[in-house]
DNA sequence: GCCCTTGTTACGCC
DNA sequence: AGGCGTAACAAGGG
């Protein structure tokens, strides 16, 4: 699923396609822009891009952006190969049928949005101001800021793009794991130490998951989240309870509330 | 064929 | 008003 860091993974595909012209595009008639995005793509010429949380954005010759979410199972194809071979619970294959948006370049080559389960949501001059901070621009006054005045539970919270965006539900998991704070924990009553750790955990280990390929390379990978073994930090059991309504996976012995 | 998975949004309630 | 909890959505995979 791609999260913040799958975001960061694609977004750095995509910069090869700087300096590349639109000749044609192709959309998935379920995208409310497809009429949009095939009038007004073609002739435009790609600049630069940037991310904000699972935002990718492609920035354009004439001042629009194109915002590329890629929901739960998207895949961005470059030049025919995928960014990301291994995306957890998305198909293992490409199949062109999935394809959800394509441009093809003045250059010959190409750029495909490929995804199975279509929530890869395509828009032009995203709307990125409801977007909270950045998960890798996370500091501990800004999130104590963000989360003033709440009280749900921490992983609701970190999970709401509004609050911090880019944490999906892999990464929060690892990061609470990391900082040693409970995914039950009321936001209203966490210390300034339990969020100065989780700042600390998301700055430490978010980059180098990052660097080892994505949201899965974390302690709580997917192995551990499927099996529960006991905790790696201290042994205690593993715990898979429903927060915010997503799975959470969490050790109840050093991670507290 | 049933149920699991996730990110986002819609909706009802407080 | 706005926070919060829950459900719905798509659809492949087990």
């Amino acid at each position: 699923m791609p999260e913040g860091l799958e975001a960061e993974i694609y977004r750095r595909a995509a910069e090869r396609t700087v300096g590349r012209t639109i000749t044609a595009v192709e959309v998935d008639d379920l995208q409310d822009t497809a009429d949009e995005l095939r009038a007004v793509l073609p002739g435009l010429t790609i600049v630069g891009t940037h991310r904000v949380g699972k935002q990718v954005v492609l920035d354009l010759d004439d001042g629009e952006r194109l915002g590329l979410h890629f929901g739960m199972t998207g895949r961005l194809i470059v030049d025919g190969a995928s960014a990301i071979d291994r995306l957890e619970y998305a198909s293992g294959r490409d199949d062109p049928k999935w394809d959800r948006l394509r441009l093809d370049f003045d250059d010959g080559t190409h750029l495909r949005v490929n995804d199975p389960r279509r929530w890869a949501v395509f828009r032009l001059d995203p709307d990125l101001d409801r977007l909270g901070p950045d998960i890798f621009d996370l500091t501990p006054e800004l999130l104590a800021e963000r989360l003033r005045g709440r009280r749900a539970a921490i992983k609701a919270l970190l999970l709401d793009q509004g609050v911090v965006a880019g944490f999906g539900n892999m990464i929060a998991d690892e990061v609470l794991w990391q900082a040693g704070v409970s995914p039950h924990a009321s936001a209203a009553t966490l210390s300034d130490e339990q969020l100065a750790a989780i700042v600390e955990a998301a700055q430490t280990n978010l980059p180098e998951m990052l660097e080892r390929g994505g949201s899965h390379t974390g302690v709580i990978d997917p192995e551990v989240r499927a099996t529960l073994p006991p905790c790696p930090r201290d042994g205690g059991p593993l715990r898979r309870d429903t927060v915010g309504g997503r799975t959470t996976i969490w050790c109840p012995v050093h991670q507290t509330a």
